[in-house]
DNA sequence: TCTTATCGGAGAATGATTCTCATAAAAGAA
DNA sequence: TTCTTTTATGAGAATCATTCTCCGATAAGA
């Protein structure tokens, strides 16, 4: 057993999880990928080494590592696509537990990144905007 | 005419877009609509008056108003879910060009996040997290 | 080893989005 | 206005990521 298998193992257990090979590939082909796979990239990647791994499995078991914080899903969390009739620069309010997108506007914020990103260069990207996401609930929900 | 309707076929003129009733329709019940309605909610505001309207059309009409830049997308340039093994607080490089979404990693923007929001509250919701969406385009690319 | 809850495999079902292609309509020219 | 050409639309099939169903398999504690 590889090291890192192990410690995959202890991730599951901490974490109470139910370790099976399935879990642990598609943990393991997660860590190793480095450019945030999508689904079908992780199963290509898993059925390298195991062929029988089903598609259904996973997407079950990204599920759970995500519900578990082992790993987190990258720009939405819905697969459909809104549509914002705004144009001005704004950033958006997330609500985790309904589905409400909320526009934001705040200028200082917008002046406080944009000196920000002025200051500090990211290497060889020249970028073009800047959309906060806002993460969290509204009070009555 | 309505003076809106009147609006929005001069701002067809203005990108260049022809002027058909479905593109007026859709860009009205857009502009109507306050809560970034997805393409399913366009389809059936716009269904209220004109019934006849495809859903192809509509998801055309969409991309066109989108590629003029009269309205936005929201979250994520593709549907596709994507996941991420690190959960160690980042933000995103959106590379407009590829495909390519990098992590990036800036204790000081979190905060100068963090002190902003610290400031200035949201009235009526409780943040969560903060995920900076950088946009732009690598060098390479 | 046994028991039981949970998980995984296979493939069908779902649902958003895209594609195809024949017809219709917009916009500029005459 | 009428004609011409380009582009858009309607209808519905096709695609593709994701979810669901259901049954057999397996992990983990007793």
């Amino acid at each position: 057993m590889k090291s890192s298998s192990k410690n995959i193992r202890q991730l599951f257990v901490e974490k109470g999880l139910k370790i099976t090979p399935q879990r642990v590939a598609i943990l393991e082909a997660i860590y190793k990928s480095d450019n945030h796979p999508c689904a079908d990239n992780i199963i290509k990647l898993v059925h390298k080494d195991h062929p029988n791994i089903a598609k259904g499995t996973v997407y079950k078991v990204l599920d759970t590592l995500v519900e578990s914080g082992l790993i987190q899903k990258v720009q939405a969390d819905t697969e459909v696509m809104r549509y914002d009739g705004v144009t001005k620069k704004h950033h958006h309010l997330y609500c985790s537990e309904c589905a409400t997108i909320k526009d934001y506007y705040d200028e200082d914020l917008d002046k406080i990144l944009e000196n920000h990103f002025n200051n500090i260069k990211i290497d060889g990207f020249k970028i073009e905007d800047l959309v906060l996401q806002i993460k969290g609930r509204f009070d009555k929900c």
